[in-house]
Parts: C-alpha cells; sequence; structure tokens
DNA sequence: CTAGGGTTAG
C-alpha cells in the first residue's frame, strides 16, 4: 500500500508533495520517506532505493546515514548503490558520515578510498573535505585518525599542497595533527624526491615538540640514504637506538638500500650481518632485505655472488617473491646473459610465481638492445596471450627499442597511436622520443613534441628541457638552447648539472672560451660541478690549443681526485698521442690500471688509432697484446679494421 | 613504511 506510492507514476507527485509538507507539523513528509527508505534498506529492497534515490534531500540522507551507523556494511552497499546519483553527488555530508563510520570500524583503507573518490572524481578541495569532516565530527564518534586519513588520501592521490594545507589548517584550528600524518606526509615528500622539503618539514614538526617515532627515524635514514650520507644514516639509527625506540627491519632495509646504492656493497653486507646485534636480536632480514643486496650485486655485475645470496635466503627459510626473480632476471639480462634469465624465469614459474609486466619489461627492454626483434614481437604477443597488462614502462620500452633500431618514424607512431587510445603517456616517453629526434638532427620534430606535451597536459620535466638543450647544443644551435633554458626557468624549473654540463660542451664545441669559463665559475659557485664538467673543459682547451691550461687543469682535477675518471684519461691520451707524445700516453694508461680505472675500449680505439698513423705495425701489435693480456676488451671495429690487417700482413713476412 | 623494470652529459 504504502509503496504503491512509490510506482513510477505517482513518485514525482509524491516528492513534490514532500516538499510541501515540510513546512507543516508532525509527522513530516520527510518523517515518512525516512522511514520507509530506512525499511527498505533493512530489508535491503534495492529496487525501492533506486527509484528514490534521485530525490533524496541532503538532510534525508545524512539522517539515513546516521540511522545506520552501527552497519557499516550495510551503509557501504547503500552508498555504493547509490553514489553515482546527483543526490549522493550533492551530500558530502553523508559520505562524510560513512567516512566517520568507516574510521571508528578501523576501516581505514575504505575511508581513504572515499575520500580520494570525493576529491579525484567528486572534485571537492582537500579543505572541503575537511570542513565537512569538522562538521559531522560532533554528530560521530570518530577519532582524529580521520584527519590521517584524509592526509593519507591527499598524498596518495598526489595533492601534496592539500594534503600540507590540511595540517596547517588542523594545527590553526587546534586539532591534533597526529605524529602518523606527519610521517605520511614526509614520506610523500620524499617520494616525489623534494629532500630540501623534508628537511623543512620535518624541522617544523620538530618545532611543535613532536616526538618522533620510530617510522620518522626510518625517514630520517632514508631522507640521509637519498642524499648519499650514509654515516648519517647509521648515526640517526644509533641516536633512535639511544632514545630507547626499538628498531625495524623497514630501518635496516634502507640502510642496506642506501648502501648498495652507494655502490658500497661491503657495508651492505655486514649491516646484514649485524642486524641481530644491532637490534638486540629482535629484527631478522626479511625478503626485502635480501632483494636490496641482491640487486646491489646484479647492478655491479656480480650475479654469482647476487645468486649465491638468493641461495642464502632460501636457507635462512626468508621466501623469495617475484621482485627477487625480477631482480636476477634485470641483472642476469642487463649483463648480456638472457639464456640465464630465462632459465631463471623458467624456475620461477616452476616455484609457482606468474612473471608479471616487470618481468616481462626486464626481457623486452634487453632483447631490443640485442637488436632482436623477433624475440620482442613473440614476447609482446605472449603478454596480450596472457592479459598481462603492459604499463607506462613497456611503452618507453617499446618506443625506446623501435628507435635504437633505427625506426624513429614507427616509434612516432606507435605514440600516436598511445594518444589515440588515450593509453597511458608521461613525460618520460617524450623524452625517449625528443632525444632520438634531436640526435637523428631533426630538433624542430623534438621542439614539435615538446609543445604538442602542453597540450596534452603533460608536465615536461627536467630531462626534457635538459634533452632538448642538449640537442640544440650538439646541432650547434647555442640561440636555440638558450631559448629553452629561458622557457624552462620561466616555468620554475631549476637547471641541473646535465643542463649545465650540456651548455658547457656547447659553448666549448663553439670554442667560446670565455664563455665556458664564466659558465664553470657560476656552476662552482653553485657547487654543481662533477667529472664531466671538467672534462668537458679539459677537451674544450685541448681543441682550441690552450695547452698550457689543459695541462694545469689536468694537475688540478687530479688534485681533487673525484673530477678524473676513464674519460679524463681517455682526452689526455688522445691529445698526447696528437702530439706524437706516444711514451707519456702510455704512462697514463698504466697510471689507469694502477689507480683501479681500467682503459676501455675507447682508450683502445685511441691507441690503436693514433699509432697506427704514425709508429710501425710491430708498435701496434705490441699494444694491442699489452692491453688484452692486461684485460682491456678490444673494441671490434678498431680491431678489424686496424689490428687485424696488420697482423695478418707480420703473420706474412715470418712464412 | 622499505625492495624490481624505462630518459639526459664527456
Amino acid at each position: 500500500m504504502f509503496l504503491g506510492l512509490f510506482s513510477s507514476k505517482s513518485r514525482n507527485l509524491f516528492v513534490r508533495s514532500l516538499h510541501f509538507a515540510k513546512q507543516s507539523t508532525r509527522p513530516s513528509a520527510e518523517d515518512i520517506i525516512f522511514k520507509a527508505v530506512c525499511v527498505n534498506i533493512r530489508q535491503k529492497k534495492w529496487k525501492f532505493l533506486d527509484q528514490v534515490s534521485s530525490s533524496l534531500t541532503n538532510s534525508l540522507l545524512s539522517r539515513v546515514f546516521l540511522e545506520f551507523q552501527s552497519s557499516p556494511q550495510l551503509l557501504l552497499e547503500v552508498y555504493r548503490r547509490i553514489g553515482g546519483q546527483k543526490a549522493i553527488l550533492d551530500s558530502l555530508e553523508s559520505c562524510c558520515i560513512l567516512i566517520h563510520v568507516m574510521v571508528d570500524r578501523r576501516n581505514y583503507g575504505e575511508a581513504v578510498c572515499l575520500m580520494k573518490e570525493l576529491m579525484m572524481s567528486k572534485g571537492y578541495l582537500p579543505l572541503e573535505v575537511l570542513e565537512a569532516l569538522i562538521n559531522s565530527l560532533s554528530v560521530c564518534s570518530s577519532s582524529s585518525a580521520v584527519f590521517d586519513a584524509l592526509i593519507r588520501a591527499c598524498t596518495q592521490s598526489g595533492a601534496t599542497e592539500g594534503a600540507y594545507g590540511v595540517i596547517k589548517k588542523l594545527r590553526m584550528e587546534n586539532y591534533w595533527v597526529s605524529i602518523h600524518a606527519w610521517n605520511n606526509f614526509l614520506n610523500h615528500v620524499l617520494k616525489i624526491g623534494e629532500v630540501g622539503r623534508f628537511w623543512m618539514v620535518y624541522r617544523e614538526m620538530i618545532s611543535y615538540e613532536y616526538y618522533e617515532n620510530v617510522n620518522t627515524f626510518n625517514l630520517l635514514i632514508y631522507a640521509l640514504c637519498e642524499e648519499c650520507k650514509l654515516s648519517e644514516a647509521i648515526s640517526v639509527f644509533y641516536r633512535m637506538l639511544k632514545r630507547g625506540i626499538l628498531p625495524n627491519v623497514v630501518g635496516f632495509n634502507m640502510l642496506i638500500h642506501g648502501a648498495c646504492c652507494a655502490k658500497d656493497l661491503d657495508l651492505a653486507v655486514k649491516l646484514l650481518k649485524k642486524i641481530g646485534a644491532m637490534s638486540g636480536g629482535i629484527v631478522s632480514p626479511n625478503a626485502v632485505t635480501y632483494n636490496c643486496l641482491i640487486n646491489g650485486y646484479c647492478k655491479q655485475g656480480k650475479l654469482e655472488i647476487a645468486e649465491r645470496i638468493l641461495d642464502e635466503m632460501i636457507e635462512m627459510d626468508v621466501k623469495p617473491n617475484i621482485r627477487t626473480y625480477a631482480t636476477l632476471i634485470d641483472g642476469y639480462s642487463r649483463n648480456g646473459y638472457l639464456e640465464e634469465a630465462f632459465r631463471l624465469c623458467h624456475y620461477m614459474v616452476e616455484s609457482e610465481l606468474i612473471p608479471n609486466t616487470v618481468v616481462y619489461n626486464s626481457f623486452i627492454h634487453w632483447l631490443y638492445m640485442e637488436g632482436d626483434i623477433g624475440g620482442v614481437a613473440l614476447l609482446l604477443s605472449d603478454m596480450m596471450m596472457k592479459y598481462i597488462p603492459p604499463d607506462r614502462f613497456t611503452h618507453s620500452i617499446i618506443a625506446k627499442g623501435l628507435c635504437r633500431n633505427g625506426h624513429v618514424n614507427e616509434a612516432l607512431k606507435f605514440h600516436s597511436w598511445l594518444a589515440e587510445k588515450n593509453l597511458v603517456e608521461d613525460a618520460f616517453l617524450h623524452n625517449i622520443l625528443i632525444n632520438y629526434l634531436c640526435r637523428t638532427n631533426n630538433p624542430s620534430g623534438a621542439k614539435q613534441l615538446l609543445c604538442s606535451m602542453f597540450v596534452r597536459g603533460l608536465i615536461p620535466d627536467q630531462v626534457t628541457y635538459g634533452t632538448m638543450i642538449d640537442g640544440y647544443c650538439k646541432a650547434g644551435e647555442m640561440e636555440s638552447a638558450a631559448k629553452v633554458y629561458t622557457d624552462m626557468i620561466k616555468v620554475d624549473k631549476n637547471p641541473n648539472l646535465v643542463i649545465f654540463n650540456s651548455l658547457l660542451d656547447g659553448l666549448c664545441k663553439e670554442e667560446s672560451v670565455d664563455c665556458s669559463r664564466f659558465l664553470v665559475d657560476e656552476m662552482k659557485r653553485l657547487n654543481m660541478y662533477d667529472a664531466v664538467t671538467y672534462n668537458t673543459l679539459l677537451n674544450g682547451y685541448f681543441r682550441t690549443g690552450m695547452i698550457k691550461e689543459a695541462f694545469d687543469l689536468f694537475t688540478s682535477m687530479r688534485k681533487a681526485g673525484f673530477l678524473v675518471n676513464k674519460v679524463t684519461y681517455n682526452i689526455m691520451i688522445n691529445f698526447l698521442c696528437k702530439f706524437g707524445l706516444f711514451e707519456h700516453a702510455k704512462e697514463l694508461v698504466s697510471i689507469m690500471f694502477s689507480q683501479d680505472l681500467a682503459p676501455d675500449f675507447i682508450t683502445y680505439t685511441t691507441l690503436v688509432t693514433n699509432l697506427s698513423n704514425k709508429r710501425s705495425s710491430e708498435e701496434v701489435i705490441k699494444l694491442h697484446d699489452y692491453l688484452v693480456l692486461q684485460g682491456v676488451i678490444p673494441d671490434s671495429q678498431s680491431y678489424e679494421a686496424i689490428v687485424s690487417p696488420v697482423i695478418t700482413e707480420t703473420a706474412g713476412e715470418f712464412e
């Protein structure tokens, strides 16, 4: 009978009369419909709800949500059913009630999810959500954990300023911002790579007299590792112990990861061995710990040790996971052992771990690097058949693979295809294409691509600008390079070391010695310079015949130590050879060995080419033998063109 | 919370 009122014909009439009835006294029409809605929700009669949902008012919805506070699952079901409707869209309050209920039930995941929905799909600002949450605080019993959830929702959806705004506002209104919320924000700031801001926020937090907990300390360790300040990270660890805070495995993992990133594998292993002692026996390594070490060794090309760690891990009863194998597979692939990588993949499948996108990405990348386009095609179709979704990494890998194998136009077509299908695009992919367009002497095409990024709503990053600048510098178009540089400054992007080095290289190639020197002085003032900077300048001095300056520079580079690398010696050897000073050049080769800077194929080519121009075949062969005996891998092109012919020639003499 | 895959310099 009552339900008959809601047949589609009479519904509108009813709703209209509802507004009328609002003014009149008991029992108000809202009361009636409220009761009807509640009864139907209790009986899960969704059809009824679906029929009326579009005409439910905010206040009524709020009442309904409050009524069902103690049945969170039912409430969630109601919300999900009518969530897409306009009524609920406008009812920020009811959603906030639901959020409070979820937080009360410690269902933080759902609460965060609802908040992200409000901000990302429904367009509410973080501060609007905050205000609504505060307004509904009085009717709900929820604690300030709801604010933690809001900050988490902001950081998870990338709203950095939103999250910080919420923290500020809460402090202004005298609400308590928990240490968890601070930690979450600090973690987010680190993840987006803003270490400087991390320390600012940390100092701010400390100024409000917060006490760091174990997670805060872990974040400090992480930040210091990011800055390659390992010993400071370790001392933070001890400071934590002194405070009586018990360490957890995460802190150790961060230290070990930091040591691996700083290529100090001995330290990483030492830390692994000392986890027990340093934690008073309460912490033991987990899969992450071992994975960090395995990755460290893989990146150093020490695959036997990496695999030994895998064995040790199994021995210690720590189960290897997909990341363990993905790391090793990539390690083998990047060091040229694709067959081994496939063997490991088979083994992994036998251990009932299914290869994921990351594993496919590694294989595809390294197959492309080997020029095995057919292999790539097989893997890509395999991925499709197994419904393993490609991601933005896959796209970049394909684009780069195509470019590298000479199909820049195919890569561009692939890119347009992605755009057409509205598939994920990022700056990374554009950077690859821009780079190859520049390399194929098409800076104007690269410029077009850069402009198209703005149209697609993608923000070019430092690498994008750096790649463009380098492209123009290499093409000798310094004015265009300068234009890109100023464009970059205009959008508040700071130049980095790579960009300065590119500009310096351009200036040196132009033989603008004064400008080059000026730039280097400026870089020194900003404390932004490295071996590349000095190598570029050194090369520039030699090219312009400034021999004295070059040698003086070399001397001061050696004094500094860290400014000298293989490239430095290659440059020196090249010019010594050009001047006919072969004995001096060879002296530098032995210095290279003694400094653990093993000559590479460029050293080989430089020496062999120069020697063959001016000296006898015997000397060329002697040099070749000497280098090979010392473990230098010859450049195959130089060997075929220069050394191999003279070997057969001299061999003929002895016949 | 921490670990794996893609971009720039000589």
